[in-house]
DNA sequence: GCAAAAGTGTTTCCCCTACACCCATGG
DNA sequence: CCATGGGTGTAGGGGAAACACTTTTGC
């Protein structure tokens, strides 16, 4: 049994690109210039280079399609049903990442192909199995949401505690008491305070605040959980 | 772009079978009959046919292996390192599974090759990437056993609460509280008390129960979190 | 001075934890 | 009768949840 005997499926990522709108969170879809499924919306994704991990294949679709060289991204799920492409067996890892869309202005649609951001809420009919992608990629975000600090990894470096909230509520799904969020996110002493305030509001300006991400390693290490 | 065009990396997938011995938590290893690692303890696994899904692939090797037909599977993660095996590009898919040992009594070397339940804590050094797969594995079933009702699938049907709170000491690593595990698996209602008790123990016998999976679905569904 | 968001404490309640003794059964 | 695990209740503490008003700032 040599392992050249066998026939190969085909090997893909694709990329689940959360980012944080006004009031809403948004992913990044492309729509597709050929066919199958030309002028339909997908998932940015490509072919897995023979020489390359799949964990740079996706680091290198996230910043063709974004701009941005190190961005939060986390595998997600292998996807392998024998008819999800119609072209051939086609397998698919998906992963999923976080960026922030108001620190680095990311256009969409550098590239050939236009790029879009939509909201999670109303998104178009997908290509492929896409669909089922995205939302399997939604679920382990909600989930994974309350017990990893990813939240952060949405926002700015420095950012207000009702920006952290807002971030927590549209993931989540619900609202939060102001009071008691800032009281658990506070006694964790995971952020540090910063100098500066907000600018440009037309109201008493935020403190801002930034992720103590060294704290949290060690933290961490000591078998601290994080929880909202 | 012609999805043939690329040379494609092989695809396998690999299981970690966990199984619950006397005291202690066991995964099923294989003794590699070949080269590359000959006479090196591996995890099972093979190549994913052409026509077949990436679970499926799975499923037929637990079966392969246990002889058992229906067991709690879960996909762990994507191993694609350029160099994990030595023969070339080869793209893993891990799968976690857990079996009852004492209802199916498992006969591992059923196949050619050699076959052995070994303690996880004591694990021989494995082929490949395997150590870095079942670590991965590990983890994943600590995490997975505090808020998902996994911990039942290593009992038999019918078991007794002492029983399920060994599996979940062996598991989390450390004793549980009697009276609080048992106050707390059975408020969430989901033990179903069998009129049968426990046969041929030299003590007090202890009633049955088996865990109701239809009242846990739906319980799910209404946003119920099972949590240990 | 008004609109808009920032910022701040206290009480209540529930759940988690800690803890020790009697019971049933087989040998 | 003894060894072995089965089975049970309560008190205290800590964290989560509920809840409303004052402060700051720009316009």
């Amino acid at each position: 049994m040599y392992i050249y005997d066998y026939p190969r499926p085909a090997l893909t990522v694709d990329c689940i690109i959360f980012g944080l709108g006004e009031n809403s969170l948004k992913v990044l879809l492309v729509e597709r210039a050929d066919e199958p499924f030309k002028g339909m919306w997908a998932l940015p994704g490509g072919f897995v280079d023979i020489n390359e991990t799949i964990d740079a294949a996706a680091r290198r679709e996230l910043e063709e399609e974004t701009g941005i060289q190190s961005m939060f991204m986390e595998q997600l799920y292998t996807f392998g049903d024998v008819h999800r492409d119609p072209r051939g067996r086609v397998v698919s890892v998906a992963y999923y990442a976080l960026v922030n869309l108001s620190e680095y202005n990311v256009q969409p649609g550098s590239d050939a192909h236009r790029a879009e951001w939509h909201e999670v809420s109303q998104l178009p009919p997908l290509a492929f199995d896409h669909t089922l992608i995205f939302e399997t990629a939604l679920k382990r975000l909600k989930g994974k949401v309350r017990y990893q600090p990813i939240g952060f990894e949405l926002l700015p470096e420095k950012f207000a505690l009702s920006q952290l909230q807002r971030v927590y509520e549209l993931i989540i799904g619900k609202e939060l008491d102001k009071r008691n969020f800032r009281k658990k996110i506070l006694s964790m002493g995971l952020l540090i305070e910063l100098p500066e305030r907000q600018k440009g509001v037309s109201h008493r300006a935020a403190k801002l605040y930034k992720f103590d991400k060294a704290k949290y390693r060690q933290l961490e290490a000591e078998g601290f959980m994080f929880e909202i």
